[in-house]
DNA sequence: ATGGATGCAAATGATTTGCATGAAG
DNA sequence: CTTCATGCAAATCATTTGCATCCAT
């Protein structure tokens, strides 16, 4: 399923706001639920990548399976809500397209703190991998380190 | 454990020779056994990123067992003899670290075709990072894209 | 009303582990 | 001969799926 997010009006905000997201729903006849809704709640009140069970936990209060959990995150992710994120541990994490501008992280390897890391000179290399006959190119990327708090 | 291939004196060869192997080997007091040596060979005869499947199907000849390939390609990761790939499919992949620079990959999102990508720009992002307070940093950076064979 | 979303339980599939045996040093 | 690597089978664990029920439209 391709992102639709373009097609869809969008805000000034940072973030995705609930109508946005009822927009995107309804451009792709999803229904609107209130879980649904709640996993997006938690998607914007955490900026930073979550994992299943992270959401699933946030969730507890009302009695969600996790399965829908996977479900939903699956949807979110199709519909170009959400991005998977890979640190290179058990788990993928979900965090938020709320950037209406690409971004990586840097992850501390002992804490495992997230911060954002801002840059595009990527571009310039999917450029170069366009010239070499490659299309619809993206990339991923992450970096690991260890955070001053983490450094003895 | 900690990459010790530094600690090993290298040769002029892009590729690991098997001595060179064997050195590694030693020094952590790992045995050298056939089916690891099996194991180097096929990654050498690759220099793709093969999943774990891949590699234990090259074995077949001999019978061996999948979990011992887990066990070896563990442990060829900790000894910095093997790069771990996340190509956001649902196989990890594993490369022997057979150039002694870095490299990232373009994956063709359709035939999987994989080309290495030369390039180390990101240096200068991780001194940024240094700055910010991390150290020991590393990344791992992956393309997808349509390849032009695959572009009808 | 009707089809899609969810809960529940069972299935799946990659990866890991315990234990007995065989091979490397 | 002693320790560690391997084969085998069972366990584990994240993720997926089938089906009955519930809820959004």
């Amino acid at each position: 399923m391709k992102q639709i997010k373009n097609n869809i009006p969008l805000s000034d905000e940072t973030d995705f706001s609930e109508d946005e997201f009822r927009l995107i729903l309804n451009a792709r006849s999803q229904r609107i639920t209130v879980t649904r809704i709640d996993v997006l709640s938690i998607l914007k009140a955490n900026h930073n990548p979550l994992t299943i069970s992270e959401i699933h936990e946030n969730l507890k209060n009302r009695k969600t399976d996790l399965a829908t959990v996977y479900r939903i995150i699956k949807l979110f992710t199709e519909l170009g809500i959400v991005n998977e994120i890979d640190f290179k541990d058990e788990f993928k994490r979900y965090e938020l397209v709320y950037d209406r501008h690409h971004h990586h992280h840097i992850v501390c390897r002992k804490c495992k703190k997230v911060e954002n890391v801002e840059t595009c000179i990527l571009e310039d290399l999917e450029k170069l991998l366009g010239k070499k006959g490659y299309t619809e190119i993206t990339h991923s990327l992450e970096f690991f380190g260890v955070c001053s708090e983490c450094r003895h």
